[in-house]
DNA sequence: TGTACATCAGTGAACGCGCGTTCACTGATGTAC
DNA sequence: TGTACATCAGTGAACGCGCGTTCACTGATGTAC
């Protein structure tokens, strides 16, 4: 048997340098790490002693990776919106063709408990564009958003049409994420499970009439 | 002429005890800062000295009004809904009866530039739902909140109907007003001009034909 | 109405705390020959 | 292939900072008589 990597498997302390893959495999599991306790805390709530923890590591070794919190932040974002991209991918391929189908099955999941209550992987636009949102204009954060978010909704257009790009689907694709979101942040912010029921029951709906 | 109220006004050092009347006032006026600066900020960006900062006080005096920053920020979500649904009352006054036009008059501001730039008073849902959804189950500002967005959402129903209070109104009156907070999230965590433009008006439209 | 005293709104310094970031150090990895 | 040395990923202590909160103090307000 080969080696295992550096330290956040073998426990032990004062261990010397890890080698590049090894540090390359570290700087991977931070970015995925910092993508789920970001989406969970938020910015300001996702410390970096909390996320160099999570993947067995101190907070010292940050630096050795990103130049800033705001760097990691925005790496994270990058990643949280790949998952979210293969997840849609996951939608699409069940539904190849149908495209109510497909919708439907964005809307069930997208409105569910399970998300409402983050038990299943958290939409980056739900967890974090309010955080983005408040940031300074020229944040490290906007460009990987303003990406993610471009091509999200270029992948809820093709979900929903075979005229692929027309003006229209795009339109209708903003119209349908933007009730997603927003019938999401108002269910998680409620005190009571029937009210956020009745608005997750109330968007889907209102996206069923959509047809 | 009668004494002016207490320290806020006169920027004398030293000064003892104010009036109940002037404490009075300047707890609404911290209350009234504090709105302003959480929507704008954050619950976590909004710090102590700044608020009381904006009313012309020390940090001091903050436990005299209040016994932690969740019971402000809680009074503080009160007072932007309460100033919310003046603001929803003007709609409805200036379209009496015309249902159309005062939704009309809605979409236009809630997603105009000045809205998603905050030029204009900001919506507290807009602001602070991500917040309050990521606070703890049993946090101070989760009641006043729910109850708070409750109310908007009865009056934007209130607003499309003259059936008060049926559940289809309730049902539209939650797609419309999830579409709109999530077209200004979305727009708002945008790095692109042109994209936050697309991402409004195609809410817009979206909220056209429902019609 | 006037006087004596208790109350308490607000000040400003201080507390402990945890943050983002820096740094001297360790020692295995990587490289030059 | 082996040896000598430079590199640098990661550790753990430390830095300055600003936070929420506490507290001794001030002196005008409020109250009792």
């Amino acid at each position: 048997m080969w080696r295992q990597h550096g330290p956040p498997d073998d426990a032990e302390a004062g261990m010397g340098r890890s080698s590049r893959a090894d540090a390359q495999q570290h700087r991977e599991d931070i970015v995925e790490a910092a993508a789920a306790i970001l989406k969970r805390r938020g910015l300001d709530g996702a410390t970096i002693p909390q996320m160099m923890a999570e993947v067995g590591m101190t907070h010292g070794g940050f630096y050795r990776h990103f130049s800033s919190k705001d760097e990691l932040a925005a790496a994270a974002i990058d990643h949280a919106f790949a998952e979210q991209r293969a997840e849609f991918d996951g939608i699409a391929a069940r539904h190849a063709g149908d495209h109510a189908g497909a919708l439907e099955e964005l809307a069930a999941i997208y409105l569910s408990e399970q998300h409402r209550l983050r038990q299943i992987d958290d939409c980056p636009v739900a967890a974090l564009a309010t955080d983005v949102g408040r940031s300074a204009p020229g944040s490290a954060m906007r460009d990987p958003f303003t990406r993610g978010l471009d091509q999200i909704l270029e992948q809820i257009a093709a979900l929903g049409s075979d005229t692929a790009g027309s003006d229209e689907d795009r339109r209708v694709a903003i119209g349908i994420f933007a009730t997603l979101v927003g019938a999401i942040s108002l269910a998680r912010a409620t005190d009571d499970r029937a009210l956020a029921a009745e608005i997750l029951d109330a968007a889907h709906t209102h996206l069923d009439q959509l047809r």
